[in-house]
DNA sequence: CGCACGTTTGACGAAAGTCAAAACTGGTGG
DNA sequence: CCACCAGTTTTGACTTTCGTCAAACGTGCG
C-alpha cells in the first residue's frame, strides 16, 4: 500500500468524509495536501486569510487569541478527526484565533475554495460540515460547563476525565498529551492554581508523575465533579457516573 | 397586508432565509407556525426529543442547563433573527439545554424534519445553516472571552458595550432587555457581584436606574474591557476602541 | 398601607492570582 | 558517572476578588 493510499485509509474514516461516495472522497483528496509539523511550530496566525482549513492526522493542535499584553487564551486543544479554522470560511475569510502544534503533527490541508465550491454541488459534504459544527457547539458548551464548575479542583477533574474517557475498567494510568502549562492556559487558571488542584486530587485517588497521571477510580472523580455540571447525562465523553438508581453508591 | 404577510416580511430578512427564492421561502412558511410565549414560560426542557427548532420573531429568550443541585447555568440569550436547538437536529435529536422567554416574545417553530429534508435538496438553505452555526461558534468564543477578562467590572463592560453595540455617536441611554438577576447568571457571576461592579463602572462614566444604563463614553468603557479581549478586531461588535493610531487618546 | 419583587449593602471567609524562589526533569558533554 | 543546563513544576507568602448569607432598601401594585 502507498502513502496516499495509507492517508487515504485513516482520513475516511473522520467525520469530515463520512457517507461520501468512495470517487467523491477521491476527487476531494486530490485536492487536498498532507502538511507535516514540528512541535510548537507555527501553522496560521489570526486574522491572516484563510485560504486552508485543516483536519488533523495525527498529535495535537493548540487554537488561541492573543491580547494587547500578549496574555494567551486557549480556545481550543485538537487531535485527530478534528477540523480546525472551517468556521473562518464563511464572513469575512481570515482566522479568527492563531494555531500552533503542540507535539510533531500531521494535517491535511483544504483549500477553502475547494471546499465551498464543494459544499453548493454535494449536499452529503454539506449535511457533515454541519455535523462537525454542531458537534464543535457542543464541545464548547462542554467547555464552558467545565469553566463554571466551581473550584479549580473539579475543573481539572474535568479535563482529566475527558482525557481518559477512552478508557475501559475502573480506573487506570494514562499520558498527558501535553504539558501542564498547556492544561492550565486550556482551563484559564494559573500554574500555580492547576499544581495546587492536583495534589487536592490526591485524596481522590489522582496521582500524577512523570508526564503521567493514574486515576483509582474513574466514577469517584466523576461524582467529585460531574454532580456540578449542568450537560445532559450521555451528552459528555468524561462523564462516568453510575446511571443505575438501584446500584450501591460506595461514596 | 394580512397577518402571514407581515410575518413573512419581517423573518425573509433573518439569515435563515438569505438568498432564498421567493418560492423556495414560501414553501418553508407553510411548514412553519407562530408560537406566542408569555414572560417567564417554559419553551422546551433539556432532554426532551427535538421536533422543532425556533426562530425568534420578537423579545428575548434565555437557553439554560440545571444541574443536580439545580444551580443554573446559563447559554445564551437569543433576540430578533437568533435561532434555537438548530444544534439538537443533529446526532440524538434531543435539546441539550432547556429555553425559557424572559419577556413576551413570538417564536417561528419550524419542524426539524422539515428542515433535515430541505437541507438535503436545497444548498442555499444548507449554506444558511452554516452560517448560522458558524456565527454562533463566533458569539461562543466572543462570550468565553468575555468570562476570562479579569474582574467582574471588566466582564460586566463587555456586556454593557455588545448589548449597546447598535447605538451610534459618543454615548447614550439605553434600556437592559433583561434584569440584572439574569445579567449576572449570565456573566455567572453573582448578582451582589454585578451590583458593585456596576458601581465600580461609575468612575468610567456608567450609571444606572431605573432598568435604564447610561454610557457616557462608548470607546472609554471600551477601553477598560476591550484592551484585555483577545477577541480579532472587528469581530466583536461591542468594541469601540479608536483604531487609527494617529489619533490622540484621551486616556 | 402592606406586600412582593428586584436590587443594594455590609461583613466575613474561601478561593485563586501574583511574584518569586526552590525543586525537579531530561538531555548534554566532559 | 557525574556535573551542568534549560525547561518545567512545585511550594510559600501575600493580596485581591469573589461567593455567601443576611439584612436593608426601594419600587410598583393591589
Amino acid at each position: 500500500m502507498n502513502y496516499e493510499d495509507s492517508i487515504k485509509l485513516i482520513v475516511t474514516s473522520f467525520p469530515f468524509f463520512k457517507n461520501l461516495s468512495d470517487a467523491n472522497a477521491d476527487s476531494l483528496l486530490t485536492e487536498f495536501t498532507v502538511k507535516d509539523f514540528q512541535k510548537n511550530q507555527f501553522i496560521f496566525g489570526k486574522g491572516d486569510p484563510a485560504t486552508y482549513c485543516y483536519i488533523v492526522v495525527s498529535g495535537w493542535v493548540k487554537l488561541f487569541n492573543v491580547n494587547d499584553e500578549s496574555n494567551i487564551s486557549s480556545i481550543q486543544l485538537l487531535s485527530r478527526g478534528d477540523v480546525l479554522g472551517l468556521d473562518a470560511i464563511f464572513d469575512d475569510g481570515v482566522y479568527l484565533y492563531s494555531a500552533e502544534s503542540v507535539n510533531d503533527c500531521r494535517l491535511l490541508a483544504v483549500p477553502t475554495a475547494v471546499l465551498k465550491e464543494n459544499i453548493r454541488i454535494n449536499p452529503v459534504l454539506a449535511a457533515n460540515l454541519l455535523g462537525i459544527l454542531s458537534h464543535r457547539i457542543k464541545e464548547m458548551q462542554i467547555a464552558s460547563a467545565c469553566f463554571l464548575l466551581g473550584d479549580a479542583s473539579r475543573r481539572l477533574s474535568c479535563l482529566l476525565l475527558r482525557l481518559s474517557s477512552w478508557m475501559v475498567g475502573k480506573g487506570g494510568t494514562f499520558k498527558l498529551p501535553y504539558g501542564k502549562a498547556i492544561a492550565a492556559e486550556h482551563l484559564g487558571m494559573d500554574q500555580a492554581t492547576l499544581s495546587r488542584a492536583l495534589s487536592r486530587l490526591d485524596a481522590l485517588g489522582v496521582k500524577s508523575g512523570n508526564g503521567e497521571v493514574t486515576i483509582d477510580d474513574f466514577a469517584k472523580l466523576s461524582a467529585h465533579s460531574c454532580t456540578h455540571c449542568p450537560i445532559l447525562e450521555g451528552q459528555c465523553p468524561g462523564r462516568r457516573m453510575k446511571y443505575d438508581p438501584d446500584a450501591q453508591q460506595d461514596y
